[in-house]
Formats: structure tokens, C-alpha cells, sequence
RNA sequence: GGUCGUUUGGCCGAGGGGCUAGGCACAGGUCUGCAAAACCUGCUACUCCGGUUCAAAUCCGGAAGCGACCUCCA
């Protein structure tokens, strides 16, 4: 899978930065886009194997207006060039055909706006837009100096590097209207086909209930929730501790994508202890040993259900629910209370590989370089306080454990011997 | 104002005509030197008002709350 994301640089506001700070804007661009490079590796994102600019692909964004003038779908005015909804509309029966909105009804509520007059319609959309004086950002073209209409960047890239049509588009939902609608419009315009086969649509994210907004003053950075420090308007902090990466991404995984998600310090705390609980199982599996030929019924089913609930439009909370009975049926062996096969113990680790690491990309955030080192100490340390533990020297095994867990380092005493976790 | 979506137990969240996920929290129990973990048990909810149906959290209509969008910019 090739996967495109844009860079999207956001003149108005990188302009008003760089002005602040007087840098050159690229140099603004580049700052967000390293920061969000950082966090995002962080959360275990993979890469994109490309990652185009828009303002590097001026000329592919030329043309397509270029292509779309031709057709006879839009027109020059005062240097602008607008898509011609009405005409496209007549023609294909397709605007609107996205976001459900209807042409007619659109009309009676429009706003102003900047530059209607320009406009033969208000549904009108700007395909390329001329340049004030003060405009930093602009290009020579046929029309004027000037850069292109915001929707043009990803009907151009796409197109270039995913191919026409490509599989799937993403993005947020309120995104839908006017953004796909009009990059829709566009590609049909030019090449008479849609941009791509799907489209996915994520849902929004909100704090305790609200939508996340600057303008509301409760925006979250993901740097504030990995160092768990972020004061809102009023001063007041709001997050009780930090939280992980891989507690982040747990989270959004357990609700689905279509869904709002909504962070609250309680809920985050929830994944943070659900995840532990689903890893720590991985762990215990391995530990067993297994009893039986005879296969666990419940073994053989969950690879089958897992792959269900990933086909049913990527629904991650019910594989991780699937995921929790795994972790259950491992405990249920580890306690001796079931039978596990060499089999069933292979199937559940493969199908934790699977689905938990893989398809979910969730990985263990306590494993290091230096696991062996630190499994190596434990295994001393432990060793020391059972010997405590056997003479019934209490206050030197409870010493070790509570120093431990000051250290942040678990110990569960079990029928075979202690183990740690942290 | 318009269009669309949403409302599920103390909290987060799936599901979407009869089967009532899962996690966290809480309570009781088992095990244990104590604790933790784990396991077992309990907590059985679908905003409100009508309607359809043998049967509604789920379908239809309406109301309220919340949210997104309504073509400047991204």
C-alpha cells in the first residue's frame, strides 16, 4: 500500500508566524511538520512512503485547472479562476452527491464571504485565486500571480503519485463538505472519473464531552498528554497524569473510527489499565506450559472472529474485546483451571501478533535494550527475597517489594515463584 | 436559520427488531504470611413523548440536549 499524506502548509497562519518569530515560512512549515513527524513515530504510526508538498507541486495544479477550463467547467475572473457548480451540476448530477447537500438549498443560506462578487454563483469554488500585494506565497501562472485553490492540491497530488482512481481517501469529517465534494468535482471535471473507490471518514475528538478547539481553550497537544502537563484557560491543569503513546493509541482504538472519541482522564486511565492487562497476559503466555492434546474451542475460534470484526468497517473495539477474552482464557491456564495445548498457546500468540501488533499496531512500551539487563537484576533481586520469604523474613521481602514499587516495579507473588512487571 | 449526524449502566464504549459486547470503577468471594495480580460472583443500561409489531435500545414520527458542516482560509 502506498500511502500520501499531504503537507499541508496553511498560509494564512504560518504567515502570520513567520512574521512573529521572523523566519522564513518554510522554515515555520518545516517546525510543525518535525514536531508532528516526532509524535507520530511515537504513536507507532508508520511513515508514509510519500509526503508531498503543495507548494511543490505548483505546476500539477496549473494544469488541472488548466484541464478543467478546457472542459468548459470553469471561469476566469479578475485573475481568479472559479469551478462553474451549476454547469458541472447540469453535466453530472454529481455535486452534492458526497455530503447530501442539495445546490438549491445552499443558495438561500449563503454567507458573506470574500470575493463573491467575483462569482457568477455563490456555490462557486476557487480553483486558483489571485494574490494581494501582501500575499507571501505566490506563483506566476496564465490567469495572475497568485497559488492555487485550497481543494486543487489534493485532487493534483493524488492523482500523480496514487494514481487515477486511487483506492481509498481519508480524512476527517468535516472535511466532507466543501473539501471532497469539490475535489470530486474537480477529478470528474478533468478526467471523468471520480478520485477514488472509497472514502473514510473519521470522526471528531472531544474533552470530557466538548469538541477540542483552541477557540474553547481545552486543545490538547499529543507532546501534553505524553508529559501529562497542560493547563487550560484559566490556569488549571487538566490532566491528572501522563499518558503514554501506546495508552493514546489504545484508546482511539477502542472506539470506532466513525465514532467521536472522548478523552476524559477517567476513560484514559481505563486503557491505560486495559492495555496493561492484555500485555501482561502476552507475557504470561509464555510462562505456560501446556497440558493436553485436546484444543480449546474458544483458541480456535478467535482468529476467525477477529478477522470478522476487522472486515465489519474496522471495527477495533470488538477485536480488542475478542482480544480480552484471549487474555482471560490465558489467566483461567495460568491459574490451572484449564488445559491449553501446545496448539492453543502457539494460536494465541500467534493471533495476538496478529491483531494486537500488526493490524493494530499496538507494541510493548516497557520493553527496552535493556530488557535482559533489567530481567537479569529482577531475577537476583527476587532470588534474594525468596530465600527471605522462606526463612519467613517479612520485613525483608516486604522491604524489597515496597522499595520496588516505589521504583515503579511491580512484584505479584504466585504459586511458582514471583513475578514483575513495571 | 438550513443540512446532516448523535444521545447506551458510576465512567469509556460496541451492537442495532426477540440472543442483552468488552474495558475501567465499585462490592462480595477464592488463592495468599500480608499485599498485588489472577480467577469466580454481583452491578443488566439504552434522552423523552407518541406510533408500527406477537416482540423495540434497535424501525417510523415528533421534542430536547450535544456536535459537525453551510463553499474566506486550511
Amino acid at each position: 500500500m502506498c500511502a500520501d499524506h499531504d503537507a499541508d502548509e496553511g498560509e494564512d497562519k504560518i504567515a502570520k508566524k513567520a512574521r512573529l518569530e521572523q523566519l522564513e515560512p518554510m522554515e515555520v512549515a518545516q517546525y510543525y511538520t518535525n514536531r508532528y513527524h516526532a509524535a507520530m513515530e511515537r504513536l507507532n504510526v508508520l511513515s508514509p512512503s510519500i509526503e508531498p508538498h503543495a507548494s511543490g507541486h505548483i505546476m500539477e495544479q496549473i494544469a488541472l485547472v488548466q484541464s478543467i477550463l478546457d472542459a468548459g467547467l470553469a471561469y476566469v475572473s479578475n485573475g481568479s479562476v472559479y469551478f462553474d457548480v451549476r454547469k458541472y451540476q447540469e453535466q453530472t448530477h454529481k455535486y452534492g452527491q458526497l455530503s447530501g447537500r442539495v445546490i438549491e438549498e445552499m443558495l438561500a443560506t449563503t454567507r458573506d464571504l470574500d470575493g463573491q462578487e467575483e462569482k457568477r454563483f455563490s456555490g462557486d469554488f476557487a480553483l486558483w485565486k489571485k494574490a494581494a500585494p501582501e500575499h507571501i506565497m505566490r506563483w506566476p501562472s496564465p490567469w495572475s500571480d497568485g497559488f492555487p485553490g485550497w481543494h486543487a492540491e489534493c485532487t493534483a497530488m493524488g492523482a500523480k503519485y496514487l494514481g487515477s482512481p486511487f483506492d481509498i481517501h481519508g480524512g476527517g469529517m468535516d472535511l466532507i463538505f466543501p473539501h471532497h465534494e469539490s475535489e470530486i468535482a474537480q477529478c470528474v471535471a478533468s478526467t471523468g472519473h471520480t478520485p477514488c473507490r472509497y472514502w473514510m471518514h473519521n470522526n471528531m475528538i472531544t474533552i470530557n464531552g466538548q469538541k477540542m478547539g483552541k477557540s474553547l481553550g481545552n486543545f490538547i497537544t499529543l507532546d501534553e498528554f505524553f508529559t501529562g502537563s497542560h493547563k487550560d484557560k484559566d490556569g488549571k491543569e487538566m490532566l491528572e497524569q501522563p499518558y503514554s503513546p501506546m495508552t493514546i493509541r489504545f484508546f482511539i482504538l477502542q472506539a470506532h473510527y466513525r465514532s467521536t472519541v472522548d478523552f476524559s482522564n477517567e476513560a484514559l486511565q481505563a486503557s491505560e489499565k486495559g492495555f496493561a492487562k492484555l500485555m501482561e497476559a502476552y507475557k504470561t503466555l509464555g510462562r505456560i506450559t501446556p497440558s493436553g492434546n485436546a484444543t480449546v474451542a474458544q483458541v480456535s475460534e478467535l482468529r476467525a472472529k477477529c478477522y470478522d470484526a476487522m472486515n465489519d468497517d474496522f471495527n477495533t473495539p470488538i477485536v480488542i474485546s475478542h482480544l480480552f477474552d484471549a487474555a482471560r482464557i490465558i489467566n483461567q491456564a495460568n491459574d490451572g483451571k484449564l488445559k491449553l495445548s501446545q496448539a492453543d498457546i502457539d494460536e494465541l500468540k500467534g493471533v495476538f501478533d496478529t491483531f494486537l501488533f500488526e493490524v493494530m499496531g499496538m507494541k510493548d512500551e516497557t520493553s527496552s535494550d535493556n530488557t535482559a539487563l533489567i530481567d537479569g537484576l529482577m531475577k537476583i533481586i527476587l532470588d534474594i527475597r525468596a530465600t527471605a520469604k522462606a526463612n519467613k523474613d517479612w520485613c525483608t521481602s516486604d522491604k524489597i517489594r515496597d522499595a520496588l514499587g516505589a521504583a515503579g516495579v511491580t512484584v505479584k507473588d504466585g504459586k511458582d515463584g514471583a513475578t514483575y512487571s513495571y
